[in-house]
RNA sequence: GGUGAGUUACUCAAGCGGCCAAAGAGGGCAGACUGUAAAUCUGCUGGUUUUUACCUUCGAAGGUUCGAAUCCUUCACUCACCA
């Protein structure tokens, strides 16, 4: 069926660290034996549904696990949601009500399954058991731990020490998403490195309530954003959205630099370490240009998440704009009263925030009418129709009356 | 609750009566160079067709002054130390 180191070897890809590595290896044997399954846990938060590529590294992980005989447990946060991940934050997170949690899940269900494989899926919200725990049963969750324990972690301790409040409700945290791990008695637990404290605290409740094994735990590294230095996520604008359009996300992934690019490779793609080696030298010799490379890298993803017909048209579109100097085919279309002055214009077309950054950008010739450079900040464009342009990205189809 | 410090543009941060649309850094945008990138160099980065000008901005509201981001008063918020 396959070849245990093959797929052990699979699985360490990209981690970060693994934990109890000779039960990941058991449990692959005693698939590969016997077929017999197990469950592969991660939690999501159920308050940002629209997934980016950073989300995409852990859950490619599960759709790997799932090749291997593993059911994965997609837990949606909704109970631990409301207290928020301490983890590097102190904002207040708002309540999210019942019908919100559930379109977020909707819609997490729709990106995720484009992944995973639903039939090797279970979707569970973690409201279910904890609300069904009651307040003696938290009490007795709390017992398991004591504070001395909770400052070991990183970020407590760190707050402790520079007096930053802490709110008891953060201590719950990573109690109840260990609790998840004993109510739904799950062999790996996956998540990201900051993770690790939450994870571990699985097991260690596994063991309180003689769950009858603990689980292994597999971490994955934050993947870079288009920056190439920090995570990879929404507020800092650094994201390929799974959502994207293909132009959009062929043209960001080209965007990177050549050594994320080697990273995304590792961490994204699904072809073999050993094809990733052979490319990877072929750059290094000049064989293969490392465009081409990254063109590949993208051509992929776009597959993923659209289809080959779409990534192909993608990889044109960018090429025309870029290599060719051709004009993209989409070009959003203005229409506008005449005679009017040329930053005026430019701000009507939304490619200019104020008709004094238009000047700015005329002066430096970055404005282009119908492919040609222009230079005079007081042109009147009489009726007709013009495509503008400003700098290499934005264009407008702009007809004057 | 007490005491002290602070609140300046996208962010950090200088300015402490006029030369302030406000230094510097980061970020962003653009130009050159490239591979479409990165790195590097350069320019721009409140608004307005009065563009060597005008208008609105320095937590909020008042006040002093010929003139206030700068001084005074009140308010709001943030932080630190003490309780």
């Amino acid at each position: 069926m396959f070849d245990l180191d093959e797929a052990f070897k699979e699985i360490q890809r990209g981690c970060v660290e693994i934990i109890d590595e000779k039960r990941v290896k058991e449990l692959l044997t005693s698939y590969l034996k016997n077929g017999e399954t197990f469950y592969v846990k991660a939690g999501f938060d159920p308050t940002a549904p629209d997934l980016h590529l950073g989300h995409t590294v852990l859950i490619q992980k599960l759709a790997l696990f799932q090749k291997y005989g593993g059911i994965v447990q997609f837990i949606i946060g909704d109970f631990t949601g409301m207290i928020g991940d301490p983890t590097g934050k102190n904002e207040t997170r708002k309540k999210l009500d019942k019908k919100s949690v559930l379109e977020n899940a909707k819609s997490y269900k729709e990106q995720v399954f484009m992944i995973l494989d639903p039939k090797k899926t279970e979707v569970l919200f973690n409201s279910k058991w904890i609300d069904e725990l009651g307040a003696s049963g938290m009490l007795e969750l709390t017992t398991t731990f004591n504070v001395a324990r909770m400052l070991e972690r990183e970020d407590f301790d760190k707050r402790y020490k520079s007096q930053t409040p802490i709110s008891i409700s953060e201590f719950l945290y990573p109690l109840l998403q260990g609790y998840d791990s004993v109510v739904l008695k799950s062999d790996i637990e996956l998540g990201g490195t900051d993770q690790k404290f939450n994870l571990l605290m699985g097991r260690t409740l596994q063991r309180s309530y003689n769950v009858g094994k603990e689980q292994a735990v597999l971490m994955m590294p934050l993947l870079e954003g288009l920056d190439g230095i920090n995570k990879m996520s929404k507020s800092l604008n650094n994201y390929i959205g799974v959502t994207e359009d293909a132009n959009s996300m062929f043209g960001k992934i080209l965007s990177i630099n050549d050594s994320l690019m080697w990273r995304y490779y590792e961490l994204l793609s699904t072809k073999t370490l050993d094809d990733i080696r052979v490319l990877k030298e072929n750059v290094r010799v000049g064989f293969l240009h490392p465009k081409v490379a990254k063109e590949q890298l993208a051509m992929e993803i776009i597959e993923r998440f659209h289809n080959e017909e779409k990534a192909k048209i993608a990889k044109e579109e960018f090429n025309n704009i870029h290599k060719q100097n051709l004009l993209p085919t989409d070009i959003e279309s203005f229409e506008l009263d005449g005679p009017i002055w040329i930053a005026k214009a430019l701000v009507d077309a939304k490619l200019e925030p104020s008709t004094s950054n238009a000047r700015r950008d005329i002066k430096q010739g970055a404005v282009k009418i119908d492919q040609v450079k222009i230079s005079d900040e007081q042109l009147q464009l009489q009726s007709g129709t013009y495509i503008l342009q400003v700098g290499k990205r934005k264009f407008a189809n702009v007809k004057v009356k």
